[in-house]
DNA sequence: CTAAGTTAGTTGGACTGTACAACTAAGTAT
DNA sequence: ATACTTAGTTGTACAGTCCAACTAACTTAG
């Protein structure tokens, strides 16, 4: 196509990658894959999140793309995909230039359980970052990731997608306190939770270690749901 | 490379596109750039947003060339450009699968009124549209920004970027209604604001057709602050 | 020069929702 | 039976919005 200069360009290289965030063991945790050690790749060896190049004759577009790099890890489908931004530029890869376009997803702890990929696995998200070394920019990213859910937290509902299909509101609470790293008063969580109208309360009540408690379960109507004020601790 | 074969792997095509706005006229106005007549071009004539391929040789990354692009179209730096997402898949581009990087940017009104390039113009946003078809996919892109602009006026004070160097509190709130395109409540808002810790009273009185009015300038420290409600008008 | 009009900014009462502590109720453990 | 734990409620204080009415300072029309 000697008429279209610009197709001739160079084209960056293009990927998806997956922020997976899950609360397990009582932690938010986010899901590394471990790259191949082979040395013609780029950080052999080295964790980093799931992802990869964006298969032109198989994905429709990017969120197909995403969608199937979820699950082919997990094996699941997230009931939560949001994108989260994407990076480029000259030096993340060594490979040249490269843009990554990365989604970030929440997998309520019965779908976190289930089989994962052999190299694939759980990592705490400790503060902002995680223990193990990442490769490209991924703590960067991972970072925005937390970030966009903590600040998303204080004015909508999302962490209501981490739980499991019928939850209590005291379970609901403990995961928004996971995810935000701090305590939270009740019974204004409790009047905020009501009044934001994502969740319902089922005919049946958890017998748990004390009083039977009443279970919730999402409603079909998935928008996050804005808040008034940020319910802070005591103290 | 024989033994990367990811490498040799069809590239999407990779662009940026920046969604510019700018009150003008009373109006909240969006820069569109009209595509080449060419034959060879895809959507010859027809408007679009201003954008274009990421150059792997020039642009260091995503951002700069964003930045590139905006100074190409209105010879200014914006005081403020944010990501606003990404669009990409097969059919979106009809020379092949493509990904573009899409920002948005916020303008004074004196910084907009300076030289544009011969092929762009400003048109008025009109609910969450502009006048003329798109090209590409830029009616949801541009559907995207406004969306994003007008949420983000409901708990941060973003419009604030819009505003000249000096404006008085009656200023910024027409301008925070044009954004929002609905009458707010004057006490409410004037709380809001001086809470907000975004703006700052200069010495300076405007001499206006009637009073003076005290002056403000945004704050050097420039993030957008968390609001508590959404001072609804009377009505 | 005066009167009417316009706009900046303030004040006060009704209302809503958070902050916080104290309370009740219903189960469990010893 | 008694003590402990947890779900959920209640009540008071307080902050910020909603709304209308008000004051103050300037402009414009007659």
């Amino acid at each position: 196509m000697p008429e279209r200069p610009e197709l001739d360009f160079p084209r960056p290289l293009t990927t998806v990658d997956v922020v997976i965030f899950a609360i397990r063991s009582d932690a938010l945790q986010v899901l590394l894959v471990q790259r191949p050690r082979a040395e013609t790749e780029p950080f052999p060896g080295v964790w980093a999140l799931p992802g990869g190049f964006v298969d032109i004759a198989g994905d429709r577009d990017l969120e197909a793309c995403a969608v199937r790099k979820l699950k082919d890890k997990t094996g699941v489908v997230s009931p939560y995909l949001e994108q989260l931004g994407s990076w480029g530029s000259a030096t993340r890869d060594p490979r040249g230039w490269s843009a990554t376009h990365a989604y970030f997803a929440l997998l309520p702890e019965h779908a976190a359980g289930g089989a994962l990929a052999a190299d694939a696995q759980w990592f705490a998200v400790e503060g902002e970052k995680v223990r193990p070394k990442l490769a490209f920019d991924h703590a960067e990213i991972l970072h925005a990731a937390v970030q966009r859910l903590r600040s998303k937290v204080e004015y909508t509902s999302l962490p209501a997608y981490l739980m499991p299909p019928e939850f209590t509101l005291p379970e609901l609470q403990r995961t928004f306190e996971i995810v935000l790293d701090r305590p939270l008063e009740k019974s204004a969580f409790r009047t905020r939770m009501l009044a934001a109208d994502l969740i319902e309360p089922v005919a049946r009540m958890r017998k748990g270690p004390n009083r039977p408690a009443q279970l919730y379960r999402l409603k079909k109507a998935r928008a996050p749901v804005f808040f008034a004020r940020t319910f802070n601790p005591p103290g």
